[in-house]
DNA sequence: AAAAAGCTTCTTGTGGCAGGAAGGTAGAGA
DNA sequence: TCTCTACCTTCCTGCCACAAGAAGCTTTTT
């Protein structure tokens, strides 16, 4: 199967599945003939496994872990599931400086009139000190 | 005053005002004997205007329309606070986007038993169609 | 036969800097 | 005077995860 095939089912790009190619994340083989990469049900599989990790956040190098612990049958479920949590914790992190922002943000716009005067705290409390 | 002093002050590293020089956001004067940037109060409290506006989450970008606004005494205080709400909303989609993945990604780490069996529902979730 | 779609490689750009190399400069201390 | 340290300069590369596009093949369709 070509990268235009193995794009659309996987439903990346294929310009993504040549980077993935090229950082040795999903190798295709190589037709000797055209050069053009082919792709085994399996490479999809496993395309398809990386869309979704992606999906849920999760990093190239996760997901390259995610994906070596995946094709090891025998590893233990706690490894999967430590990588999980671990992200679930940055996540959480991510979402408290995100409402922290928010609020602060919040703050000004409330404090700022917005109409046609010069006035604004919003400036004012970028330039201030505090 | 020299780059160092104006990054101290600032609570920017030298890295990042120079930077901001190059990209043409804070233009330090240059002494014509040892090519040094020197920095004046007023560029000092564009950077510190800039920090804080940063650390508000806009970007360089916006930080740009912020200065040109914050320099122009006539300005309207509709348009930061056009900007501002534009910011929030921004903010607001990221947080439901992020909520919805600390969601799934829970769900699925409370499936997994996490112990020395290599059965795990999170690899089994990646890996099927839904 | 010509056009289209599809493939290749390669380079560049994105955002917002950080890190480091290679070198000039200024001031303090031995 | 020499050296040490600190500070400054420019320029280049790396980060992440690709997107965009150029130039040039091949394959398929009309």
């Amino acid at each position: 199967m070509n990268i235009g095939q193995a794009a659309k089912i996987s439903g990346l790009t294929i310009k993504t599945v040549r980077y993935y190619d090229n950082i040795g994340l999903v190798m295709a083989y190589q037709d000797p003939e055209n050069q053009y990469r082919v792709y085994s049900k399996d490479d999809i599989a496993k395309l398809q496994f990386i869309g979704r990790a992606r999906r849920f956040g999760f990093s190239i190098q996760e997901c390259r872990e995610l994906l070596s612990l995946y094709q090891d049958k025998n590893r233990p479920s706690r490894e999967v599931k430590e990588l999980t949590l671990e992200k679930l914790s940055k996540i959480d992190n991510k979402l408290d400086e995100l409402k922290n922002l928010r609020k602060q943000l919040y703050r000004l716009s409330k404090s700022c009139s917005g109409d046609d005067r010069p006035d604004c705290p919003i400036l004012d409390a970028l330039a201030s000190e505090n």
